[in-house]
DNA sequence: GGCGAGTTTTGCGGTAGGACAAGGTTCGCA
DNA sequence: TGCGAACCTTGTCCTACCGCAAAACTCGCC
């Protein structure tokens, strides 16, 4: 009954029905309400999550108590493959943004579908590679280049991963506070606050509480790619 | 005849000699000499490589110019796994510092290997999820701690990867300039320079051109780990 | 043995952005 | 409708670090 939500997930698209439909009911289902953890930082990892409603975020405590956010995520993002592997940990925390429901498989679950369907082990290789290679190139971005291109790129994705159109623009359709995109992009809520205030004068996006709106990619894109603007 | 070899990569450790010898007698070998590129970004990823002899660079250039160091290796390191996946290219360049030799499988290689030792397929995704929460670790430091104690880290790793005993203490066995240590903590090599000489007056280590040898691995730890001197 | 290219050191400004503080705004909730 | 908590803004100060320049050092090679 979850073929389509899997469907989206880019780990399952383009996968022959009967693939879709033994690891859709062979599913279990997990709800968790905003601000709670699917699982924390050190845990054994021992289900592979799909994400169906909601927002979650994946984030790393430091030592110190300092936070880092790896990524925010809504629907039919997969998190959590690593769960295939004996003995393995989760390597950060999964919390939930608002109410979210998710579809997960144990390892045992996982297993058996990649002895049945080796593609699947294939896949989850392919898509490890993929969230490894993005994740080289936020750390690229990090050593490299100034906060208010980190800062413009992080909307950007944001836009393109959960947008949704609005009277003025294309807003975030999540939760979304300062304080998160300091910790997404390796900076200070106050440097996003003010970045965020220059945008605002300069008509490139509309924010408030919690909220951001892009009313205009092409500038911010700009600032992304340093292009002349 | 590579089986030590390959007994020596955690890709390949603890496994059957079957299945070994079988991974041995189907890779080829490739020489480079230093200074030599294994493959460039960009490049379709053809071959899985693991370092046989000598030492290289794992580094992305930014589209102005400036290049990042994601890591430096030594034998025995696996490298492009992402070689297995149809239409994967390379996503940084593989740069011999020294003369080497690598052993390679090629895409239809490894896909028969996979198919005969399905372990295979699963230690593949083990690697790159290990590689994944590495490169985690790596952008969190950059995220959220000093130039001094990255480069700690730095230098702690590679000792640890490519440490030789010497008189002195324990050299890192590979040329190593002011500038690679500077591109892969982010930093400048300016800094670098400054941060070393601090530490040599402080008899913590000992370093001259493209040399770094670790005298007091505990201080060094210290400033790694915020501990108490 | 000495030239020259590449590497390192060190001094000196300049600045992006971090840290703190104080006040304003938004929103849930009683 | 008004209170309190959480969030946001903006000013001021400050420093870690960058970038440049000039000189010193190292080492391969003729």
């Amino acid at each position: 009954m979850h073929q389509d939500l899997l469907r989206r997930c880019t780990y399952f698209t383009d996968l022959p029905d009967a693939i879709l439909t033994a690891a859709a009911s062979a599913a279990q289902l997990r709800r968790v309400q905003g601000g709670e953890f699917f699982f924390h930082q050190g845990d054994p990892a021992s289900h592979f999550y799909v994400l169906a409603e909601g927002n979650a975020r994946l984030s790393q405590i430091t030592p110190e108590g300092r936070q880092v956010i790896m990524g925010l995520i809504g629907p039919s993002h997969e998190i959590g493959i690593i769960a295939a592997i004996v003995g393995a940990i989760y390597p950060l925390d999964l919390q939930a943004t608002q109410d979210s429901m998710a579809l997960i498989w144990d390892r045992a679950t996982l297993r058996t579908l990649f002895e049945s369907h080796p593609v699947l082990a294939l896949r989850a290789l392919h898509m490890v590679s993929g969230r490894f290679v993005e994740l080289q190139d936020r750390y690229r971005e990090l050593s490299t280049e100034r906060v208010e291109r980190r800062l413009a790129r992080a909307i950007l994705r944001l836009v393109a991963q959960v947008g949704r159109p609005a009277s003025d623009g294309v807003t975030i359709a999540m939760p979304l506070a300062r304080q998160d995109l300091a910790e997404l992009t390796g900076t200070s809520l106050f440097t996003v606050s003010r970045t965020l205030s220059a945008w605002e004068d300069a008509g490139i996006v509309r924010s408030g509480r919690e909220r951001v709106t892009l009313c205009d990619p092409g500038r911010l894109t700009a600032i992304a790619e340093d292009l002349p603007v």
